[in-house]
DNA sequence: TAAGGTCGTCAGGCTCTCTGACGATCTTCA
DNA sequence: TGAAGATCGTCAGAGAGCCTGACGACCTTA
């Protein structure tokens, strides 16, 4: 098989199970996009252009997802006070309380994985992943 | 960065690099899925429900996916002379000179994947895709 | 020959992401 | 100090990629 479709797959693997847990542990059904949004809220407020960079995705395709996560309760907007055109992403108790819950599912789903492939086969996955891939070669002839 | 993140990153590596050398090299632009399709097509003529249940989507899917490679001229839907309900998709003399290239292209992408972050590392990657997951352990309380 | 499965298809919906455009607000520097 | 340019959130519209539900046509099987 195809290491594309490979990845994407595992990807899957582990996407839905992540959300099936999330949502077995009291989190309101989330999307995909959502649910890979935790570990990059900080306590103190997040500006959602900020957030935007960090998940590598459009400020508006952002602004969709906190929207999102505000209809469910995990998030409000507020306005930053130190910047006027700025607003904070804050999480309300219950976003706050599902962070480390979060966390914890995406350690316990590798730990899980170990037990399945094997630590060492999960381990040297890890490692080839995070390996310095650099840009990807999609220009040829520029 | 959790593993789900990374593999869903990997995975956009390739397709980029993919969907950008298959333009190159003369085939109309793909998208995502669409390149996914070729190593699934045989020379035969496949049947879209054969093809959905390759790919692990539905029917309905297939079918839009086959629309669009069929308005770019690389396949086309004939009758299947042995079953009435059914249908077949035929590669074009342009689809049929795709195939070995999208086949190539893969493997050259993975060559110089391997260049990047090594042989070792390429190959234990692939390993561990390969390795036998089993289901997604999204039930837990069932 | 009737019942049930499978085939392609139409219709509609959701998620995720993009581009383009906008007014409001900061920052920088002549 | 004030104009130019960058950045902020936002609205609007679009396309890809998938899904479910429903349908008539056709096969298969008992």
């Amino acid at each position: 098989m195809n290491l594309a479709r490979l990845l994407l797959e595992r990807f899957r693997w582990f996407d839905d199970a992540l959300r099936s847990r999330l949502a077995d542990q009291g989190l309101a059904e989330l999307t995909t996009a959502e649910s890979m949004v935790f570990p990059y809220l900080d306590a103190e407020g997040t500006r959602p252009a900020d957030l935007a960079r960090r998940l590598g995705i459009t400020r508006q395709s952002t602004q969709t997802l906190v929207r999102g996560l505000e209809h469910k309760g995990l998030v409000k907007l507020v306005d930053d006070p130190d910047d006027g055109r700025a607003k904070r992403i804050r999480l309300t108790p219950a976003g706050r309380r599902s962070v480390p819950l979060a966390l914890e599912t995406f350690a316990e789903l590798e730990r899980e994985l170990s037990m399945r492939i094997g630590t060492r086969n999960a381990a040297q996955l890890r490692s080839a992943l995070e390996a310095d891939w650099g840009e990807s070669p999609a220009a040829l002839n520029n």
